[in-house]
DNA sequence: ATGAAAGCGCTAACAT
DNA sequence: ATGTTAGCGCTTTCAT
């Protein structure tokens, strides 16, 4: 800057006005600063910029996921820079990998580089290491998964809801025994949706049978072997429900024709390649606008207190939910919600 | 920081060193500084850290992408965050959208910021407006598609040979009227790609007719479009490629079955669900360690001549390019690098 | 319309 | 082992 400023014959204060388009500077002085600009090949620095405004914005945010190269979350980042970006923001991206430890390098990482605000899709445990930050003025909101105990905004689909009627639909479809399929139990999702499992089953005067149900599946291999086993055993269900898309995959490569099937997302699952899957569909790039509007709302001095989005889920009949099971299928129960 | 120092009875710079676990600082002095920094909720403020070391590093590095949304892309995005973080820096991502424009943007965006390095995904075009930020000292590596007329380090696949031995592979399987759905001709990839497809029809000696031949394709549903055209003509194609995975999976939506596919790719399309798709697979998680490998060796001092990289890929038969074609299918031929 | 002085929060270099 | 001084590149404030 001090060399633009020479180059123009101006002072570094004039170089300011016209790099940032303020008013006042004579047409003829900023003409020249532009060139000297452009000729040194002078860009701003943002950094030396937040530092003397401080207070002011440092028009960064933090986005944390488990791992960005899931289609669910890659989605929910997809729309989180867009939503950044349309606001003159650029936004940092970290994946947790579900290990609260490496969740909180991250976000101190952001937070030491001043982010305005962190879009979060909590681990399980306790956040209250954000309190600091937070009193520094860094905004949180939480998307996808809720964070016990950590006072914040939040966006998240009807997981509950979702199940129940999924399982709903299996049992309107004639199936009694259904299996379900969770990720780690710790995991407010997957808590919210085994909950909807056994509300509906216990809605419908089914009993919850503990061998139909495995939780705890982090990987797609692991969800296959799962259902093998589920099938292997004596009395197996006859339709089977799995918590999550990286389960609702691994489950389908070992599931045989015949048995029912209903995953949850809309990503990873095949819509078109026989067979189609009948899918409890989300949409990641609302969940993830949502979060960013009221994240920027906080940013811009909202303190309303904080409030909890919770976005609909759609079940989509595809086939593999509507195969009839034993107790009278083919009935479809009315529109689910 | 003032405010620590003063609870803690030192001076801001003992602070400092504490803060960052330099030696040289009492066992008891370090003790009352950390109790302080503990209870006023003190961060370290990386802005500012940065500023004064001026030409030292700023950790944090930029990922330009087409769009974090596409599999592909967030397979590579999530292998970038990794590399960045091991080596203690943070991941600024941002979405092209193809749009030269918008490129630009974002990558002024991230160079005001003073990123130590940028990974690229280019867009077409000229990249000259990267010149000022490497003169600056912005190292910049380009990852999955070469930049013409930019002298960087490049990671890229073998995107001709790969095509190449896609259509030698069907070929062998007997079919001699092959179609072809390419993306963008002007994107370095697509060019790479129809170049290998055409190699290898005039090495089989099979005219290149260019009816069978789709380019400038950007969506799935127009990827089913054509192959659903291509097939409806006179004399079809009885063996389609498709170019990258948007359009591999959208073409696969129309195809009968019975013609004869490969296509780009192995994170869209189902490996496992009915058919299986044989597919030319690349490893994005490689390609994205292997730029930052580059990166990180520029920004630590490595001036030697830039290099490109060609990773190999993979043709992975899973039946749906072995149906025989009319003229004598069934024999596989020498596998194909 | 333009400039001079001061200082954002931190640390390199030099005292003590 | 600890403190002092100065200054990173910019912008705020107050002159001129």
């Amino acid at each position: 800057m001090r060399d633009v400023a020479a180059a123009a014959g101006v002072s570094a204060m004039t170089v300011s006005r016209v790099v940032n388009g303020e008013a006042g500077v004579a047409p003829g002085t900023a003409a020249r600063v532009e060139a000297a600009v452009r000729r040194l090949g002078y860009q701003r620095d943002d950094v030396a910029r937040q530092l003397r405004r401080a207070g002011q914005l440092s028009q960064i945010i933090g986005l944390l996921v488990d791992d960005v190269a899931e289609p669910f979350m890659a989605a929910v980042a997809s729309a989180a820079e867009d939503a950044a970006r349309q606001r003159g923001s650029v936004l940092l991206i970290g994946s947790s990998h579900d290990d609260p430890g490496r969740e909180r390098e991250v976000i101190a990482a952001f937070t030491a580089r001043r982010v305005d605000g962190l879009i979060l899709v909590p681990v399980a445990g306790s956040h209250r290491f954000l309190r600091p930050a937070q009193a520094r003025g860094t905004k949180v909101v939480c998307v996808d998964r809720a964070a016990p105990g950590l006072d914040t905004d939040t966006v998240v689909v009807d997981n509950f809801g979702a199940v129940r009627d999924a399982v709903r639909h299996l049992h309107a479809h004639g199936h009694r025994r259904i299996g379900y399929l969770g990720g780690r139990p710790e995991l407010w999702t997957c808590g919210e949706r085994h909950r909807g499992y056994r509300a509906a089953l216990s809605a419908a005067g089914v009993a919850d049978e503990p061998a139909l149900v495995r939780l705890g599946l982090r990987t797609g291999p692991e969800a296959a072997d799962a259902v093998t086993r589920l099938l292997a055993a004596p009395d197996p269900p006859t339709a089977v429900v799995a918590g999550n898309e990286v389960l609702a995959s691994g489950a389908l490569s070992a599931l045989p024709s015949g048995v029912a099937f209903v995953g949850f997302d809309d990503l990873a699952l095949p819509a078109r390649p026989r067979p189609p899957v009948t899918v409890i569909a989300q949409d990641p790039a609302a969940l993830a606008a949502g979060a960013a509007r009221l994240l920027f709302a906080r940013i811009h001095g909202d303190t309303s207190p904080p409030r909890t989005v919770v976005l609909p889920t759609r079940l989509i009949p595809r086939g593999s939910g509507e195969i009839p099971g034993p107790h009278g299928g083919g009935g479809a129960e009315p529109a689910s919600e």
